[in-house]
DNA sequence: CCGCAATCTTGACTGATTCCAGAAAACAGG
DNA sequence: CCTGTTTTCTGGAATCAGTCAAGATTGCGG
């Protein structure tokens, strides 16, 4: 969990202006692993209050522009950010409750980016979604 | 391209009434593959000029849960649908324009199905998206 | 300390999707 | 072929995430 000052030398870094708003949100990306929007405009307003909706917005924007944060978003599901960016993992997510996991690739660092025919794309990203049942749901059916 | 009696071979086969919205769907499904939910209702109402988004709507679903067509969504992109099913394929999806293809997985049958941690989660899919550019959009950027 | 942009606020708006209740159509048995 | 039951379709209204626009603020380099 990073403090405060290191999040400000991140947006630094990443050429953004430090704002109060911009700063609560990266806090919230990082304390709440996986949370919808709804989520984290409800984490930034504990501690700035007067937060308007439109500017969470604008700063996961930002972030994630800034390759500070990372957008996902499973099929019938919100958006979804989280923390963790450039280490190339992937996510489990249960169909039934919707919690998500973090799962590193099984395949190496850079998995799965050769496809059999690219039909001439050029690939630079291969997302992963497993889909499942969590333990606790699995157990819950199988009962 | 399936015939339409082909069609409601298949609808009955999943114990689904045959019924002309739902041939009409499952024919523009077929004939437009990744179509977004707008052009599936236009090419329906082409031949069925009548009909309800609604029905679409609920045509889709019904086809969905029957697994007659799949449903993708990926991120920054309304729900697609597309007929092939049961195979294993993936998508490479353009960051410039949205094209979307069809890959078939480079590492085998059931591929990447295995996570190297899957927190006890039971997994019965791997869901993977490849980004990049098209070759058109590509050559249309390095130029 | 100044001034320029970038950023935030407010509030209305869009567009995809879903919900609801009544009307209509399809399958099964007679 | 005909009726009843069940499922599907229609049309309209509602929901919800996300976006737009204009004006007020604020961070930051000089």
């Amino acid at each position: 969990m990073p403090t405060t000052l290191e999040l400000q030398e991140l947006l630094r870094g990443a050429a953004l202006r430090v704002t109060r708003p911009r700063v609560a949100v990266l806090t919230a990306v990082h304390a709440l692993p996986h949370a919808d929007t709804d989520s984290i405009i409800g984490a930034v307003r504990r501690e700035l209050p007067d937060v308007s909706h439109q500017a969470v917005y604008d700063c996961l924007h930002a972030l994630t522009a800034a390759r500070l944060v990372r957008r996902i978003q499973p099929s019938g599901s919100v958006a979804r950010y989280e923390s963790r960016v450039g280490d190339n993992h992937h996510h489990v997510i249960c169909r039934s409750c919707g919690l998500i996991a973090d799962v590193d690739c099984a395949i190496g660092h850079a998995p799965c980016l050769t496809a059999s025919d690219d039909h001439g794309f050029v690939v630079d990203e291969a997302e992963v979604i497993y889909w499942g049942l969590c333990a606790d749901c699995s157990t819950a059916r199988s009962s």
